[in-house]
DNA sequence: CAGATACTGTACTGTTTTGGTCCTGTATAT
DNA sequence: ATATACAGGACCAAAACAGTACAGTATCTG
């Protein structure tokens, strides 16, 4: 199914909903606002932290903000730093430790084309596309199309309700 | 770490053996030739034969075979034949029930342009271009030395739950 | 027709992964 | 000094997965 977990995807409302204000928020002031559990919230936002999209301010008045321009982060960044790098198998040429033979795995690298295809078409999808009505509006509409094609994309897979 | 599951590795080597042959072959036949169990094996074969991948033939001398030219078979339809359509998040336009957080969660729709952006990528990427060599049909034993190592370094890796 | 071969469908089970929670520790503002 | 808020790690129940098993059906061979 190509899925990303469950935590991605909080993360993912829990990043927008800062997106709207861009202010200092505090882990329970985001909970709060996005209904998901604080203990989960916490855990997330200490991932993207760590994964510099976000920087923490400790103390009274902390809390979290964007550690860069949200305009520039993009899906391929989000989705790694809650569930590693996008490796569809655990045979990849990069990863020293899974394959010892991986210089004879051939397979492997072929994975990479897939790896390589997906990275590539998230790159181009970034945080801020993911917002309802964005307010940065992009300058190309790039991300009109995308939804366009997906339309029909989904017309056509249809007839196997996904979970 | 949107990773495909094992069983669509397996599948990815599974075809690659049968692509060398493409005559009919039983799955006992590449089970052994591929060193997956042969109920594993078998498994696979029935859930690409379900999504029109392969065909098979019932009785002695029967086995599994292309149901249509290799060549036009993308990576899309095999990982979407062993793990349902590619949906990266439940929380789909079609998808009948979202999540419990439904009406806080105004973005569910927007995880569609990174479904779309993934699908379109694998489509771009075909079964064939996951064999060593583009040209799928040598005489030579290459695809079957190739697919044996890649089985040992599957082996070798368990234990190490790698990602 | 009988027997052997080989796919079909489904159900079961142990293991792994994930989701979610909790606790202890550290930093900072007032 | 105290309250606030993040950091890091440990833990457990629930879900998903990999692998297996078995009874059933279709087809070939002799």
């Amino acid at each position: 199914m190509l899925r990303v977990n469950k935590l991605t995807d909080y993360a993912v409302v829990v990043l927008c909903d800062l997106l709207r204000g861009q202010a200092l928020r505090s882990a329970a002031d985001l909970s709060a606002s996005s209904g998901v559990p604080l203990p989960t919230v916490s855990k997330i936002l200490k991932q993207l932290t760590k994964a510099e999209i976000l920087q923490s301010v400790r103390g009274a008045n902390g809390g979290y903000g964007f550690a860069r321009r949200p305009e520039v982060i993009s899906m391929t960044e989000v989705i790694e730093s809650l569930e590693g790098p996008i490796a569809v198998t655990g045979c990849v040429e990069d990863s020293g430790e899974c394959c010892a033979l991986t210089d004879q795995c051939p397979m492997s690298g072929h994975w990479n084309a897939v790896n390589t295809a997906i990275r590539q078409s998230l790159n181009d999808v970034r945080l801020i596309d993911m917002l309802p009505e964005s307010r940065f509006m992009e300058p190309t509409d790039l991300v009109g199309s995308i939804v366009a094609r997906h339309t029909l994309a989904l017309q056509a897979q249809e007839g196997e309700p996904n979970r």
